[in-house]
DNA sequence: GTGCCTGCAAACTCTTTGCAATCCT
DNA sequence: AGGATTGCAAAGAGTTTGCAGGCAC
């Protein structure tokens, strides 16, 4: 159903739908959160020729049409998830390096006081929190 | 008397006070939150001859001393600010890439209760809000 | 004097761009 | 057929590393 809406969004912009593109939005569903290279590799499984170069603009354009966003965690490179139910923050461990998800709920609060306060419109779906998680708190 | 603590910090260790390392510390201090370029730039102000290899290698020891800190906004480079009183969360605009401060209290609520949860110790001072800022909003 | 630091240049990683060939529609 | 899309290679940002000379102590 993925393939559907997405060979429609296409459509709609007078754009292809391509095997490239429908593995690309698949690995990115079944990968939960992942970098470009990691999408790539993922990609590659099934079709080896894919080039890293296609991965990139091809996560460009399914976040402009909606599909995807994407978030900076700790290190360099963006992570890109799907849009939709499974929304999630991100608490994102500086010492191990993992990251998990919880109910974007927990900042709703915040978030509504912010736009009260500021005017500041926060995207749930893209907030993340660094710092330490149970296993490395337990350890120092 | 960030100075003197620089000193101290680096002598229990071994390490040496130089110029750039007093003049790189300043730089981060007087910006507020700044990425490596534009600490390089604001220390060559003052001091033409330095490079920016150095800047990078300072600021990565700058954190292990405990002075500055640096979190991931939008974009590719971090950003580095003084660790101390003005710890803040940033809010991040999509549209415009402003980033605005607020008071870390606001989020302490959260904080402490992903604490109970998860057992995730939040880094009050790393966190970042991406979203629509309000003459953003008034625009479309 | 010792060895930590710096500057320079080159290497590296991640990402983007140009262009010709290819493929979807 | 016709233009969007891809792959390849090369160019670009940002960052890191190796090494010889210089400087803090």
């Amino acid at each position: 159903m993925s393939d559907t809406s997405l060979a429609e969004l296409l459509r709609e912009r007078g754009l292809r739908l391509t095997p490239q593109r429908q593995l690309i939005l698949e690995a990115v569903h079944d990968l939960g959160h992942s970098t470009p290279e990691q999408v790539h590799h993922q990609v590659r499984e099934r079709a080896a020729g894919v080039n890293i170069t296609t991965v990139y603009r091809t996560l460009e354009l399914l976040e402009e049409l909606g599909l995807v966003t994407h978030t900076h965690l700790s290190h360099g490179s963006p992570t890109y998830h799907r849009v939709g139910e499974h929304e999630h923050v991100h608490l994102v461990c500086r010492s191990c390096g993992t990251s998990t998800g919880v109910d974007p709920a927990v900042v709703q609060p915040v978030a509504d006081r912010l736009l009260d306060t500021r005017g500041f419109q926060v995207d749930i779906g893209h907030v993340s929190f660094f710092g330490l998680c149970a296993e490395c708190r337990e350890q120092s």
